[in-house]
DNA sequence: TTTACGAATACAATCGATTGTACATCGTCC
DNA sequence: GGACGATGTACAATCGATTGTATTCGTAAA
């Protein structure tokens, strides 16, 4: 009803008649250039806020050749609807959000199948942005290699590798899986079972951290009990039925995501077997989830949120010019009371 | 190591000259209009992927005085990381982003405090975007009202509410709660807790189905059994903590989202009463963990991924110029076994 | 009073595309 | 052979800001 919402937003052309200076002049004052003297800054300030002046972001950006976007791109070798669904992400991407926020950047989320992404360079995901966060390295480290190396401003949320040209943040996942595997052996466990694809660096390297773990206490490491469980809950549980029925004992199991171990305790239980009791499970990263689900769960924690801050200050400083070094955050075992392990029956 | 990645992208103007005509033609060329013969048209079109040429994004969108961004803002009555972790948000916003990825336009997701979105349209919200999609009402109804009126195309996902001046997209919410409470009803339970914040429209009208199936079977309502729960997990649990521990018996309870229901179960289990023996919980959403926890939920089904879908069509519509009417897509009661109601031991 | 100098501002090019209008070319008809 | 439509391109303004360079102004020194 009433007249409000001028359709025609302010311009600085418009200001600049307002105030009887020059667009420049308004440009410079707004940013507070040191050539323009205090007085006529605080004129034109007082101007710009009595009419609502904003600076059209499409015509900055268009000016400074930028565009004020910073791509987030998931790298699991499942569809995106899956890796959408774990709260993994979430947590790393609310981080993100805040932390780009702070520096007043937007966020562009890439839906797009990975090898899209990565075939052509030039596909929307490095047009639009300023710099890109790949979350994860799935198979494509040497990808993610070549376009390091090609000059696009990248990061990427993974494993330490070899030959690795590109900036990485990641969690320290030996470090993790010999935590987590060390619990469980301490426990009295001993047929503990690997939950994990370990062609996916960082869970390889969470395998080596339990080997490490298990040839410290003398437990002889057996094949079988290594089992590549998908990520999305439903073929989870498919995987996780198949290992029950079949000849394979276990008394416990380290999973490789907390949703991962969510559905291994309800694959457990329906197949009416306990848990802890029969099968004690360890999760990896502490999602919310994980504290407040019946039962708790013990996990490996992830800083996840903090580790998203990370990669987006290390994109900023290469965005800056600036030489940046990889960080490996540290992890911490986190032992829930109600899923605490006890000794197998 | 080999030299790829030029660093100045090729611009219409260095592509008019390669085919020897200007950038106005190079322009209608590209984007088939019918003034410029098909030959013409066809030769330009082989020199641009020849060449690797893309429009320039940024240039584009100023030249058109649009973004190519819709924004997404959650408008729950809690601190946004609270939302974020509510895979109800996560399944909403993929629907969103599949379907805009669709129309090649870019999703932003804010996270700004809702009061500091609505208080100053200004704001980089509806600044950096063609159009804003709200996810939930809050009790922000009337100022909804008062951006729509504005002009500012939005879409809102919420309940239905008298003088509602904006385009709204929603589930059935009296259905919902009428069937989620005539289910119990019809398996004997005769105490049913209503979980949740009628503050909120959409909750209020599940609400009110609930209290119409109660009247249909002739129970009486107590208002002791409505509890204002809230949706974050870790208040959500003290609530129920409370209710459990106080003098207010109930032997169910209708949940506001599934993550409550979790939660419910969660806190139950722990008092030491059984689930559904003792009291027997539904939910609402029909998200991911619902079906594949332990126990499996029983809940109201929304179809979440679609209805972003509507929301984003809608949104559409309105950009172009179109009068979109609300739409209410239909809820089902999805009854899992492990949870099945039974009758009250 | 004039000169010189520094501070403050005006001027104008520029970013890369879109689009209305003007111009050129060609075939056709009288 | 010249006028006349069509058709296909070229020309140039425009979107809204940033920024290097030129210009003006005021003031202090000569």
């Amino acid at each position: 009803m009433s007249p409000r919402g001028p359709k025609t937003p302010i311009t600085m052309q418009d200001l600049a008649d307002l105030a009887g200076v020059t667009r420049g002049t308004i440009s410079r004052a707004l940013n507070d250039s040191p050539r323009v003297k205090e007085k006529t800054k605080a004129r034109i300030r007082d101007l710009a806020k009595k009419h609502n002046y904003r600076v059209n972001v499409k015509a900055r950006n268009f000016r400074l050749r930028r565009s004020g976007v910073i791509a987030v791109v998931f790298m699991l070798n499942i569809k995106s609807e899956q890796h959408m669904s774990d709260p993994f992400f979430l947590e790393m991407l609310g981080g993100i959000a805040d932390c780009l926020a702070e520096h007043d950047l937007d966020l562009f989320l890439a839906h797009a199948p990975i090898a899209d992404v990565l075939a052509h360079q030039d596909s929307r995901v490095f047009q639009n942005s300023d710099g890109v966060i790949f979350i994860g390295q799935g198979e494509q480290h040497s990808e993610l290699n070549e376009i390091a190396m090609s000059g696009a401003p990248i990061v990427v949320w993974g494993a330490q590798l070899p030959d690795q040209q590109y900036c990485r943040v990641g969690g320290d996942n030996v470090a993790g899986g010999y935590m987590a595997a060390k619990h469980l052996l301490e426990n009295g466990r001993r047929r503990i079972a690997f939950f994990g694809d370990v062609n996916l660096p960082e869970i390889a390297q969470r395998f080596s951290g339990y080997k490490k773990a298990l040839e410290e206490h003398g437990v002889k490491f057996d094949p079988a009990l290594q089992i590549d469980v998908p990520f999305e809950m439903s073929h989870a549980r498919e995987t996780i039925n198949e290992l029950l029925s079949s000849d394979t004992r276990f008394d416990s199991a380290l999973c490789s995501s907390d949703v991962m171990a969510l559905s291994a305790i309800a694959t457990i239980t329906e197949f009416g077997l306990s848990v802890p009791d029969d099968i004690a499970i360890v999760g990896y990263d502490d999602i919310g989830l994980a504290s407040y689900g019946s039962p708790a769960l013990t996990t490996v924690r992830q800083n996840i949120r903090w580790a998203g801050r990370v990669l987006v200050e290390s994109l900023l400083s290469i965005l800056n010019g600036q030489e940046v070094a990889d960080t490996t955050l540290s992890s911490e075992l986190v032992v829930r009371q109600s899923s605490g392990v006890t000794a197998p029956n």
